[in-house]
DNA sequence: TGAAATGTTGGGGCG
DNA sequence: ACGCCCCAACATTTC
């Protein structure tokens, strides 16, 4: 099949492995593309090793997804007459390992972001560089990385606009790489688990909500995208607020487990779509992927010091009310039961829910963005940081604190006919029992705004 | 990618 | 015709 390697090069071209990470797709993927144009034999390898990500392992809803998407992988290499080795970590044994077993020369990846995959990744680099190992590494994942985007005086942006128009100067996203045309076996694939073994499913299947919503795997990621482009995104401005309609991409769970990315995404667009409100969402991403880059202490702590001092009130009754949608406020209800049932929420009602938590009920915003790690499908750090400090106030360019969402207008603008907030309510319907509300939105509001006084009159505190 | 309070304007009813 | 009041509709400001 592969055309004859060029004379002399076939004693340094041996086998390389590919470790596949948040990057599950064969399509525009640079890593495989290096590996099977360089080496003799591709050796596609998946580590299983939630410990390295420290705090924030994948969560329930996570782990769903990756179990489906590494059968879908799997499923698109073995197509190609190559397979997917799943092992288990910590990753440098593993990859040494695999690399004596199938005689590698280099191990090729796509970047991560995350603080403790980027710790990870260091840490492994080194190992395998001292094991006499090949390491290369690539951008899969963004279409600037962080360290390239610095405001004039080569400091880091805080501020969405300026980032956005610095990308939009300079961003420049290559094609869209194929699939390698030809992905050589090793002579004898070592020892593999399958992902079952991983038990990244729930024992107690209550995924029959998430399975009925979605279809991991890279094949999905680019029907959704085609579809989104060639119908939805025409309306995109007016429909993605409206959590009763299906006006937004869906792509947020394929784009984090990189089934595809965002450079594809940039390309599909054409460069009307380029200059739509959508790929202003895009480079949201960007933007929080940019800051946990820079601001790494932000997954757990505020950005803006001061508002480690906020007077923040735990209230586990409070929380939990919230967690399972039993708050007595319709719309916030609905948006927490429609993430329960289906591992996703509509932005808009993400919005909504997070400002009831952080404002009106004063509930730290790590309580839910705990809560959203563990039951989202695109649960994802950078995200997930940026959006959460955004609602509290406390992140770069995040909405003022003052900004409260009241649940009752925003389900009269966005869900006028109510027909979403039926839709995951029905006892507001049936007759059923539906609870008073825990809370009294004015007073409440009040309570948060005086808070926040508080906290700006109280001296001291530096970065 | 707010909400609520406050201010302004203009039409209509009425004495 | 006029002033006065009410109030809706919109704009501005404050939190």
């Amino acid at each position: 099949m592969s055309p004859p390697a060029p004379a002399g090069s076939a004693a340094h071209r041996a086998a390389a492995i590919v470790w596949f990470q948040q990057d599950l797709r064969l399509r525009d993927n640079p890593a495989l593309h290096a590996a099977a144009s360089s080496a003799r034999a591709v050796v596609p390898i998946y580590i299983w090793a939630p410990e390295q990500d420290g705090d924030w392992a994948p969560g329930a809803a996570s782990r769903w997804w990756l179990h489906y998407s590494l059968q879908a992988l799997d499923a698109g290499l073995r197509e190609r007459g190559s397979r997917l080795l799943i092992v288990r970590g910590p990753p440098l044994q593993a990859l040494r390992r695999v690399a004596a077993q199938t005689g590698a020369t280099e191990v090729c990846w796509n970047n991560r972001y995350e603080p403790a995959a980027r710790e990870c990744a260091r840490t492994v680099a080194a190992g395998l560089l001292r094991s006499g190992l090949e390491v290369r590494t690539f951008n899969g994942a963004l279409l600037v990385e962080p360290a390239e985007a610095l405001n004039e005086s080569g400091k880091p942006y805080r501020v969405y606009t300026a980032f956005l128009r610095k990308l939009l100067r300079f961003a420049n996203p290559s094609t869209p790489l194929p699939i390698p045309r030809d992905l050589p076996p090793p002579g004898q694939w070592p020892k593999s688990r399958t992902v079952d073994s991983l038990r990244l499913l729930p024992k107690i299947r209550w995924d029959e909500g998430l399975a009925n919503s979605w279809t991991p795997g890279e094949a999905s990621a680019h029907r959704t995208l085609r579809r989104f482009v060639s119908t939805r995104i025409a309306d995109y401005r007016r429909a993605r607020d409206m959590p009763a309609v299906r006006g937004t991409s869906a792509l947020s769970p394929h784009l984090h487990f990189g089934e595809i990315g965002p450079r594809q995404v940039w390309h599909a667009l054409g460069a009307k779509g380029r200059a739509s409100v959508f790929l202003r969402e895009l480079v949201w991403r960007e933007f929080a992927y940019h800051l946990l880059h820079h601001f790494p202490h932000t997954a757990t702590e505020p950005l803006r010091p001061e508002f480690k001092r906020f007077p923040w009130k735990r209230s586990a009754a409070a929380l939990r009310a919230w967690q399972h949608g039993r708050t007595g406020i319709p719309l916030v209800d609905a948006g927490m039961r429609q993430l329960w049932s289906t591992g996703w929420m509509h932005n808009r009602v993400r919005m909504v829910v997070a400002s009831l938590l952080v404002k009106n009920l004063l509930v730290p915003w790590q309580e839910g963005a705990r809560w959203f790690w563990d039951t989202l499908v695109d649960a994802d750090l950078a995200n997930n940081t940026l959006n959460w400090q955004w609602v509290a106030g406390c992140g770069a360019d995040a909405a003022p604190y003052f900004r409260v969402f009241n649940p009752l207008t925003q389900a009269e603008r966005f869900d006028p006919d109510g027909a979403y907030v039926r839709r995951w309510v029905p006892e507001l319907e049936s007759g059923n029992s539906y609870p008073e509300p825990i809370l009294d939105l004015k007073a409440s509001r009040e309570r948060a705004l005086d808070a926040y006084h508080n906290m700006r009159r109280t001296p001291g505190l530096k970065a």
